[in-house]
DNA sequence: TTAAATGAGCCTATTTTATACACTAATTTG
DNA sequence: CAAATTAGTGTATAAAATAGGCTCATTTAA
């Protein structure tokens, strides 16, 4: 078969938004890029579509070079491109947002990738339109958790529901009464109460509590509204 | 300045889904594609994007030269990109939708362009893996539509409330109660109620109405929820 | 000319959901 | 053993969504 020859090929890149929670405030992943243009600059985990990957292959890929991460929440967010946006030829770029369990990749993430956290609200100067992106996946992360329960990707597998709620103050970057809070979040039906605490939080110790799978995949696409305008915050 | 020298340049098209709506129920546009492969088979309005355009700008240009559309709601969707979609070559596709008012541009549309409306429920076999962009675009003008008011797109200037009604019946495949449907749509501040009556579709006539677009803009963001489970339906 | 038919347009009662709000319980530390 | 700290719960009120019936204006057919 032939192909579209008198067409222009251009670079396709993928670059990833990675978010974490670290039990006060979100936090995004950024590397030193180490090849130029921009090298040694902070930026987002990005690459390459290579010839016989698909976008999503490509994302998990990236994720796992840079990263090590695997099996992690990913999902596709909008595509850039601008012609100007890369300096040095025309790359047009895929990004991802991923949510992951900070404390699961923490030590292993900073130690074998020099990669770094950073406080969302404290983003470094990103090379090219890449605080575009970290801005966009910020309003879709929001949006997307007013409806759907996406947030518990960011805590481990034992949480408890004070922990959730600072999660939705930090994401939302407002206050919610506790117990309106816990009224909502276990009229979901979601959550499944374990018998020991969480003890490092408070001296009293609070319930520790796990997700009902079962219920979450069922329940993921009508979650709830805590939320009025999630795209104007 | 040098090159990604070593990288895989690929082809980057546009593919947008066209909905218009006819007083009845959502239609897409289909053009039959001219050139190979696939020719002769019905196919969402394409091309490929040149090298001195942005995304947008590729989108408009082609809603321009293959349907004469300017200036309508055009929105990016989603970025396909499996490396098997078109057999010809591989090609990375940036979907976008559109919403416009179908007959403003009817007659143009079928004169001039050799397009055709389909109605979304009876869309014929699309080339390469445009049913799955036109499912997703269903699903997210539903999504997005039962937060933000982007429906009045798909109406003329003027309409009534009961054609208003038959619209959001449409998109959500579900009945409303007439009552309740206009103590909402009026309590949104965002219709002037104008002093003539549209007298096509009743004995009695209904006002017709327009948007306060002042409001329009203003409340984009945080509009109404007719629809519980929007992503369900 | 009058009755029937058609769709428009308004209003009210009831239920459901969201919000506001304050105390007691368990544990640790000084 | 007192003070400090965070967890955990219930109720009353307000707001919003829903369900439901009647009248109005006009056209068409008897």
């Amino acid at each position: 078969m032939q192909k579209y020859s008198k067409q222009t090929r251009l670079l396709l890149a993928v670059d990833c938004i990675i978010f974490g929670f670290d039990g006060e405030v979100l936090k995004i992943l950024l590397i030193k890029r180490d090849f130029q243009p921009e090298k040694g600059n902070w930026s987002l985990m990005g690459g390459f579509v290579q010839n016989e990957e698909s976008l999503d292959q490509a994302a998990n890929r990236i994720l796992k070079e840079l990263t090590g991460l695997e099996g992690v929440y990913l999902e596709q967010l909008y595509t850039f491109g601008d012609p100007q946006r890369d300096p040095m030829e025309r790359t047009v770029s895929v990004a991802y947002f991923a949510l992951i369990d900070i404390h699961k990749y923490e030590t292993q993430i900073s130690a074998d990738y020099h990669a770094e956290w950073f406080q969302l609200k404290r983003v470094p100067k990103l090379i090219f339109d890449q605080q575009e992106m970290v801005e966009q996946a910020r309003k879709r992360i929001r949006y997307k958790a007013a409806m759907h329960p996406i947030l518990f990707e960011l805590l481990p597998t034992k949480f408890t529901i004070p922990q959730l709620q600072i999660l939705y103050e930090s994401v939302f970057n407002t206050t919610i009464d506790k117990r309106n809070f816990s009224k909502r979040v276990l009229a979901t039906g979601l959550l499944i109460k374990l018998t020991d605490k969480d003890k490092a939080g408070s001296k009293r110790g609070a319930y520790y509590y796990q997700l009902n799978m079962q219920n979450y995949y069922a329940k993921f696409q009508a979650f709830m509204n805590f939320i009025p305008n999630p795209d104007t915050l």
